[in-house]
DNA sequence: GTCTATAGGTGGATAGAC
DNA sequence: GTCTATCCACCTATAGAC
């Protein structure tokens, strides 16, 4: 695999479990077995390394969703929560919600980033809300958008105090009670 | 006021805002107008200032509960919100919510302050849920533990994702969104 | 309690050889 | 692309004078 590539892969799971200002090119280094030097030939400062991460993220999660082709509006709900799920039984910290806690000390180059992944979340969920209320299948008052920046804030929230109870159950079980309540 | 009262005051404002590994005991020097190695005589290591700050934090926040002599469960949830609401208003995050997102990286004795900290913060909320329901003022599916963790992880997201979008108004959208659910 | 001075370590980053 | 060597800033922490 290209060596770009694979820093990029030690260093998400490294801001996913010990968050930005948690790591440093001496752990990549170490788990790549390279020097510290190497590192920067390939991502100058740790800024852009950090801004990488954040367009490769955004771009692998919005190809999720744009995979997710199941038939009503739960479906999806319930395969849009699926995906956390899985990064969270992984042992990890959605990328974005680790770094929205850590916001004031990340270089403004990774904040417009990161606002950026949330505008394209929210909009993904705003879209199924609405059609899932046209057709019937949900239920809820208020503007798509508003209930999808509900959707995402609780999800990130249960995923973050889920992986520091270590009870993924935590996490499901918001989950369902969360698509469960917009069901009809 | 007590000089170490002053430092855990300033200390507690870094930790919310940049988070337990975003500030350093030059922060606090220069903020109080002393020397590092003074900060050193009160605290002696960081991780006991770190331990210190949450158990000073837990304190406050459970007298603050066991303040809310509001009438019916739907006001006392309400109130309890509105700690949150107040803190946000500060551009502040929740000092438990901030560090249990850098969870993997804090010392032993902090971790375990921390899980005592939302042990006691759900187990008054389980007590209003279940008065609540008792009563009929509430409605809800499931254990009241269960809800008190659900309600707690989805102020907590909302309040690091309103702080980083600097809109308090998703934090209480949020938070008025939960509380009607379970009104009956 | 607070200071000066300093230790010992790690952080991100660069120059220049290979 | 990767290395050695190195820089400088910053970190937590301690010793010992005042």
């Amino acid at each position: 695999m290209a060596t770009d590539e694979r820093i990029l892969d030690l260093a998400e799971r490294l801001v996913q479990t010990r968050g930005f200002n948690g790591f440093s090119y001496a752990d990549i280094a170490a788990s790549l077995g390279v020097t510290k030097a190497s590192l920067h030939y390939h991502f100058p400062a740790k800024a852009e390394l950090g801004r990488s991460l954040i367009v490769r993220y955004e771009s692998n999660f919005l190809a999720a969703l744009a995979a997710i082709k199941a038939q009503g509006a739960v479906q999806r709900l319930k395969r849009y929560a699926g995906i956390y799920a899985d990064v969270l039984r992984d042992g990890r910290m959605c990328l974005c919600g680790m770094l929205a806690a850590e916001y004031a000390t990340l270089p403004k180059a990774m904040q417009k980033e990161l606002k950026h992944f949330f505008e394209e979340n929210e909009r993904w969920l705003a879209q199924v809300l609405e059609e899932g209320r046209r057709s019937g299948e949900l239920e809820f008052a208020g503007a798509p958008r508003e209930v999808a920046s509900f959707l995402v804030s609780s999800l990130e929230g249960a995923m973050m105090l889920a992986r520091s109870h270590d009870q993924v159950s935590r996490f499901t079980s918001v989950a369902r009670r969360l698509i469960e309540e917009l069901s009809t």
